[in-house]
DNA sequence: CGATTCTTTGAAAACAGTCAATCTGTGTGG
DNA sequence: CCACACAGATTGACTGTTTTCAAAGAATCG
């Protein structure tokens, strides 16, 4: 399972195969199964987790028991509850794996420990994050600025590999919008 | 007007003089009246620019013209267009003042040899910019889960700073709601 | 097959957007 | 000091979109 980092990792910097080893070293590889969770509302997040296969949500549930999607993350993504993570404090999302899925996780200290032991590692992650916050930026700009049936269009869009893998009511809750508008929606525009 | 900046800063991290004095040499003060811009559309963000008094708001223009607000920020915040500036693109945004305003700026290199030359600095750009994530996150939180009026709610008591300071309609472009939308939210809310 | 999950549909109600007109306050120039 | 222009805020009437609720119809999985 290792190899799926090994090779994601290889084409995006070049890095020797001691530090690959050591990376390796302190990971921990693991299964999770579908409707099976990565993390839990008040858990604290302490890892950092490489998606090596499968999918998963982030979601948090409001007041009333909804559920609301903040991010999809599938293979050779990563995913963590930042706020989590950098804070410490216990966690306000859940990560759940959509489909069977297998991920490497670091503990936090291990991961700053590489960071810091390997530069070109440290850059890229740093690059992740920027490119995260252009993201997100993205997506503000899209979910204030248009309709629901131009957010569907636009999810299909940037999100190719996500939106024919996971139920409709997620791809609704992902982008803010009740099931039956994107059922409909969907409906509407068959043949556009 | 460095003397802003100078403040922030030490009570941030724990600077020496001549750091501070190297900061200094590499920026460029500028003062920025109302209705001016910092950056225009098609333009390339290529400085890292510190508020030191006043008030701005970065926004995109959609297809019809309707301009849509990303951020404000004020005095002791950081602006860019993070998307143009990391990847030397045109923007496809504007940072224009919304009150009489000072900026230091720093160019794009002087910036990246200060953050080399100052680790203590870097550190802290780098966790401002995962706090950024953070809020980005809660943003999108907000504006997928709940309705104009907690959203509108949830603006005043995250964005005290800011909320009397701008115009109505202005909050209005930010939460992705109609100006007479929110008034009529306002006026219905008066005395809660 | 039976159970569960997911999707669709209809009808009503709530919500938000648009358009056009009016009102308010502010600041400017005569 | 007044008149005027201007930007911002409000209001009403109307339209359109989205949600909600309830029910029923696929699809999938064990």
């Amino acid at each position: 399972m290792f190899a799926v980092f090994e090779t994601y990792l290889s084409k995006q910097i070049s890095i020797t195969s001691s530090e690959l080893n050591l990376i390796q070293t302190l990971c921990v590889e693991q299964k999770i199964s579908k409707h099976r969770f990565i993390l839990r509302e008040g858990a604290i997040c302490d890892k950092a987790i490489f998606i090596a296969r499968g999918l998963v949500r982030l979601y948090r549930v409001d007041g009333e028991g909804n559920e609301h999607i903040l991010r999809f993350a599938m293979e050779n993504c990563w995913i963590s509850d930042r706020e989590s993570y950098l804070t410490g404090n216990p966690s306000n999302a859940n990560i759940e794996a959509i489909e069977d899925s297998e991920v490497l996780a670091w503990k936090k200290e291990d991961f700053r420990f590489l960071l810091m032991q390997i530069p070109a590692f440290k850059q890229f992650m740093k690059n992740l994050v920027e490119k995260g916050q252009v993201d997100s930026q993205n997506r503000i700009y899209s979910v204030i600025s248009t309709s629901a049936q131009e957010k569907y269009f636009q999810f299909m869009a940037n999100h190719p590999g996500v939106f024919n893998r996971v139920p409709l009511h997620m791809v609704a809750s992902y982008l803010g919008v009740s099931r039956e508008t994107l059922s409909r929606i969907r409906r509407h525009s068959i043949g556009k």
